[in-house]
DNA sequence: ACCTGAACACCGTTCAAGT
DNA sequence: ACCTGAACACCGTTCAAGT
């Protein structure tokens, strides 16, 4: 599977090669694995040619963003689950997209946390989103933050998703009965607590309908 | 403000002085800022010594974040909220202790993003705070669900306080009408979205009580 | 017991030089 | 236009040695 190239002629590096193999190394050894100078061994280029390809690390990483949630995240998807469905479940639809996102690349998740969901190129499905809710009689600004709200408990159950608390209860002894209880019940279910969540806020969010004088 | 000490004897360093200081770096640099090297350098001592005191720069960041949360978020403080008010309240007293907690150390909130919450020393709270709730009619199992998402949702919006959209939409011109109207609203006071998304959590959270059976 | 200095194996990024 | 090598200013951590 290699490339035969000219020699000290260009690579043939195109920026989407570079974000998938970052991807797959962020896949295998997490955000922490990811480096400039690893990334570029894996492309067989010197450390120093991504320069010409992404302005530095940082931008690196917001293209990673970018591209995971655009696997599963799109105006086009949005837009399919758009117009025949309640709001209610456009969202959940926006949700479980998300989800689905994140889970197939569980090692970038660290990345969404610590930077803004809300990407240039996914702003177009977030104005499909914000027009659905307006329709059914939200304002744009509590349509942005119902969004907004919606895409933090998708990223926010994944970020604590790998935390083991089995060991931290260990070092209590007899302790926090409730606590032992909760926890051996059903805690391990990432999805079903993404459920919770979500459907937890999507009905709280009707309320702020009925709230309002008007509707529209 | 210099601490006299007998040079090679030990420089009296509490593991208390440690995580002040790095607190203190962590909210002047953010967490970028924060190596072993600098807050060694900061307390006036090699590096290396440090690593007698923390076991290394992981354990040292899960301190930190227990220490943040310590200030305002404690079994007392939970205590002081039950028992004499509902468990909406309960809830949302909690949340905004978190929101201090947060708020005073913005530097800081990078830690909460990438690891758990629920730190050993703050499981005393987390069993009062299910206790109120399984009084309520919520299992175990819900409880600790509510409380996480609760969490989530405080920790989820102060992580995504900073980032800086107007950027993003100046590049897309005269598209995206309700994106551009919702951010001109109402969008950069952090508090009333945390208490947006929590608000709508609890209004949520509600539908699972009278969804079960039974009561207890 | 507590602290240190040198060393190891890394980082991101700049810059002048190569083809 | 695209790529490189050396260099700069950093990292976390180990380990043998000092008092």
């Amino acid at each position: 599977m290699e490339q035969t190239r000219i020699q000290g002629k260009h690579a043939g590096l195109q920026r989407d090669q570079i974000l998938r193999t970052a991807l797959a190394l962020v896949d295998r050894d997490g955000v922490s694995g990811l480096s400039m100078r690893r990334l570029a061994r894996e492309l067989g280029i010197e450390a120093m040619t991504l320069y010409h390809h992404v302005k530095n690390k940082d931008a690196l990483e917001d293209a990673l963003v970018e591209h995971v949630l655009a696997e599963y995240v799109t105006a086009e998807s949005i837009h399919r689950i758009d117009g025949r469905v309640s709001w209610q479940d456009a969202l959940k639809g926006y949700a479980r997209d998300f989800h689905h996102a994140l889970e197939s690349h569980p090692g970038a998740v660290a990345l969404f946390a610590t930077r803004s969901a809300i990407t240039s190129r996914n702003l177009r499905a977030l104005e499909m989103l914000i027009g659905t809710l307006v329709n059914a009689g939200f304002t744009s600004a509590q349509a942005l933050r119902i969004v907004h709200a919606t895409a933090i408990a998708v990223i926010g159950q994944h970020a604590t998703a790998r935390h083991d608390v089995g060991a931290d209860l260990e070092s209590f002894g007899e302790d926090l009965p409730l606590v032992r209880e909760a926890f051996g019940t059903d805690w391990s279910d990432l999805e079903a607590r993404v459920n919770f969540m979500v459907s937890s806020l999507v009905a709280g969010y009707d309320r702020y309908l009925s709230g309002t004088s008007g509707l529209g």
